[in-house]
DNA sequence: CCTTGACCCTCCAGCTACTGGAAGCCCTAT
DNA sequence: ATAGGGCTTCCAGTAGCTGGAGGGTCAAGG
């Protein structure tokens, strides 16, 4: 398979699939005019790839996943382990994002938007103590 | 006053001011030394940066902010404008931050984390269409 | 046989918002 | 005179790609 083929079955940019074998995730072989031949086993990392991307984890979370994934004797703690950080991660910035949008929230709301200058957003900004 | 000083006071690495002034967010003066020289209009303007990149907006929002906030005439309208962008983004974030987290927690929950090569998150990695 | 267009290749630069570090000047105190 | 701390600039690196230049390859149509 040719790159193309397989960004289109992955759903991936063939520019992310370069990427991800410059930085070792995945080696697909050559064919003789230097093109890059992909097996099976190749898509499927790809598609593990994608996945573990699609729920936020790290490039380097991916590599370890991808490892395990491949050691037929991992201890399922391991993968859990990593999975539980990220979730943690996960929900810290959730919390994050939520207070900010309570306070983004009550400012747009409290803001007339109209022609004038007046405005507690940039209130807001200017004087709440850090 | 110097970078030192104003970094402790607007609670920001001297290292970004010096960013913040070579994106042209702020102008301070200059020492005879070559030191930089910052006017309270300064620390204002860093104190604001602070409060507005806290609330997550993006450098180029908090320059235009910068510069509705110098502008008397301006109308609250674009800065609603600015907040209420940024507070969809948020919520766009948010939205996507907790599916995320219902699909790992549950992942979490169902593996057993102990020596065994078993593991329903890898399964999923695997195996879920994409 | 030649051309056209769709592929594919590599390499370099740029994105966001900083952060770390090296090399070196300045200022104050001892 | 020296030691320390603070200040300066400049360069490089972070994460995870993405865009583009410049060029080779391949299959189909004329």
């Amino acid at each position: 398979m040719n790159i193309g083929e397989v960004a289109k079955k992955s759903n991936l940019p063939a520019k992310t699939i370069r990427y991800y074998e410059d930085i070792g995730l995945i080696t697909p072989l050559r064919d003789t005019n230097g093109y890059r031949s992909f097996r099976e086993s190749d898509m499927h990392k790809l598609a593990f790839l994608g996945r573990s991307r699609a729920l936020g984890f790290t490039i380097e979370d991916c590599r370890n996943l991808l490892a395990l994934w491949d050691d037929q004797d991992r201890a399922s703690a391991d993968v859990r382990a990593i999975a539980s950080e990220h979730l943690e991660q996960i929900e810290r910035k959730i919390a994050d994002l939520i207070a900010i949008r309570d306070t983004l929230s009550h400012l747009v709301q409290t803001c007339a938007g109209d022609g004038r200058p007046d405005c507690p957003i940039l209130a807001r900004l200017e004087k709440f103590p850090t």
